[in-house]
DNA sequence: GTATTTGCAAAAGCTTTGCTGCAAC
DNA sequence: GTTGCAGCAAAGCTTTTGCAAATAC
């Protein structure tokens, strides 16, 4: 639900307006970021960007990503490395989230909360701390999974009679 | 002021505890970390386990490491992967804590409140998601460097006079 | 004696880099 | 014409794995 609410701003009108130049393969990449569907590794984002442009090689996507990345412009996440140690990556949100990651279906959930605000003023103020990027980041079981596993324990404990 | 205040538990009475044997590599190994000052990666946990017991080998640190981090006991750190993909270790305290990155001068500040065990109780009240690990990292701009900053932006300013 | 753990070396996975040519302003 | 960007392929760094020997119970 919270996920709807997610404004996330477009990257190549911020770019344009920091005056960086926008190539053919780093418009292909960009719009695969922007409309992607979900949270994509470097290698899905090339394989969605190589749609758009057939020429862009692995190497200009981890270099955008780098670019976009210290502009602020788009974070990095591990997702609790689920699946290795590969990062996704996703369009920075206006107001930050968090990332509650499932290990048992892998499913990401996504939340914002004013408490997660507070928190990061608390930070900023408490240590006198220029916040430029947070990650929160969650793992644990998610509420579908730990009913299954709820039933799951009731089916073997009937079987069990 | 906050970092003295965590409490971490003892991985060997632990482990005892969980029945899990204690090999002369594990020992080595886990009095490397519980000892550890700061945070330390793979390779630097390998070397300092190495002065205990020249015995252990690489493949051992990171099966043991795994194993640690299944059960619960220790955390694992990306520390805003400032100095490259590797990972830290650490001790789980009994009270969960951030962790605020400079990017500037690399030090590690850490970090209890009590809003971060509010926002904590909200993510698994209103997902209902029940949360084993948590990993708050915030990359930014330190209290002194960001003081240095400011003075040699004062300098820069006054040699231009 | 059986099961677990280890060392070793090789492989795997993801990311970065050097260099040359190409494209943009 | 100068500067920055891209492709290619190779290297880099961290982590994982297969297997035989060693160790623990």
């Amino acid at each position: 639900m919270e996920k709807l609410l997610l404004h996330r701003r477009s990257l190549l009108r911020e770019l344009e307006t920091l005056g960086v130049r926008i190539t053919a393969q780093r418009r292909a990449l960009i719009e695969a970021i922007q409309t992607a569907d979900g949270h994509l590794d470097a290698t899905m984002l090339l394989e969605a960007a190589r749609k758009r442009d057939t020429r862009i090689n692995r190497a200009t996507v981890y270099r955008t990503l780098e670019l976009l990345k210290k502009l602020g412009l788009i974070d990095e996440l591990d997702l609790m490395h689920m699946t290795g140690e590969k990062h996704f990556y996703e369009v920075r949100t206006t107001v930050d989230h968090l990332h509650l990651a499932c290990v048992e279906c892998g499913r990401i959930e996504e939340f914002t909360s004013p408490l997660f605000e507070r928190l990061k003023t608390e930070i900023s103020l408490r240590n006198q701390f220029e916040i430029r990027v947070i990650r929160l980041e969650v793992g644990g079981c998610c509420k579908t999974c730990s009913k299954q596993d709820h039933r799951a324990v009731a089916l073997r404990a009937a079987s069990h009679v």
